[in-house]
DNA sequence: TCTCTAATTTGACATACATCTAGGCAGGCG
DNA sequence: CGCCTGCCTAGATGTATGTCAAATTAGAGA
């Protein structure tokens, strides 16, 4: 266990320096090695949707059975799926009396995002 | 030819109305199976440096030879990654005389970043 | 303790994907 | 016209990935 490692993305917090790491200077083989596994993560329709829900849900943290609920898939492979979002640092869960509780390390989202925002991410008047 | 479509995410401009789409409400299944593939062509090492490449180089694109010197990798694999690349909406290209130009197209990329921004991305004083 | 439900792990299988070699097309130049 | 260079396509191959059925672990309750 203990496959938690986010220290990629070039540090910088939310208010970084420069503007988009990739539009600013090219990633290095290592950058694009740790960061294509984040996208992969959320590369798949069934995780995409399983991150919203976990995201949306009202309380920040979702049961694994209602996730299952939603899709017309078995258990095993909604399990799959959590366990590589999971791996990727996007999620995290606790186990709880019966059920599991899943919900989203926004950290590592931010992270993505800034990642593939463009120069000036807000064109208000950049002119 | 003719694979330029990109109405996904749920249209909105820059200044959209709500927050990130993600974490407004779950991705519907058509939603979540458009978006995917947008992730994914850039899930993938040297895609991801390849668009970083012609995002940072000056001029705003970038001729196939260069971006082929920069990888260990054969021409054909280089332009199979384009192909993707292109096929996902994020470059295009055009042939000038002996040689075929790449840009980005940004477009695109601001979408993905958006989409994926938790809550509140700019607190620029958005409340 | 025995049983029932919730969730994960394991193993198998079909498909998708990254990469290479070989060959083809387009444009410049002698 | 013929050749050379730059880029792409086609086909082949090994690996990765999504999915399921079957078996396993974890906790709750009678």
């Amino acid at each position: 266990m203990s496959k938690q490692e986010l220290p990629i993305i070039d540090a910088s917090g939310p208010g970084t320096a420069c503007c988009a790491p990739l539009a600013c200077k090219p990633l290095s083989e290592t950058e694009a090695a740790e960061l294509a596994p984040l996208f992969k993560a959320i590369a798949d329709p069934v995780r995409l949707r399983l991150l919203s829900l976990i995201a949306c849900h009202e309380g920040g943290e979702t049961c694994v059975c209602d996730l299952t609920a939603a899709f017309d898939l078995t258990p095993p492979t909604i399990s799959h799926h959590l366990k590589v979002l999971k791996q990727a640092g996007l999620i995290d869960s606790e186990r709880r009396g019966t059920w599991v509780y899943y919900w989203i390390n926004p950290e590592v989202l931010t992270r993505m995002s800034a990642l593939i925002s463009p120069a000036s991410p807000a064109p208000t008047g950049t002119a």
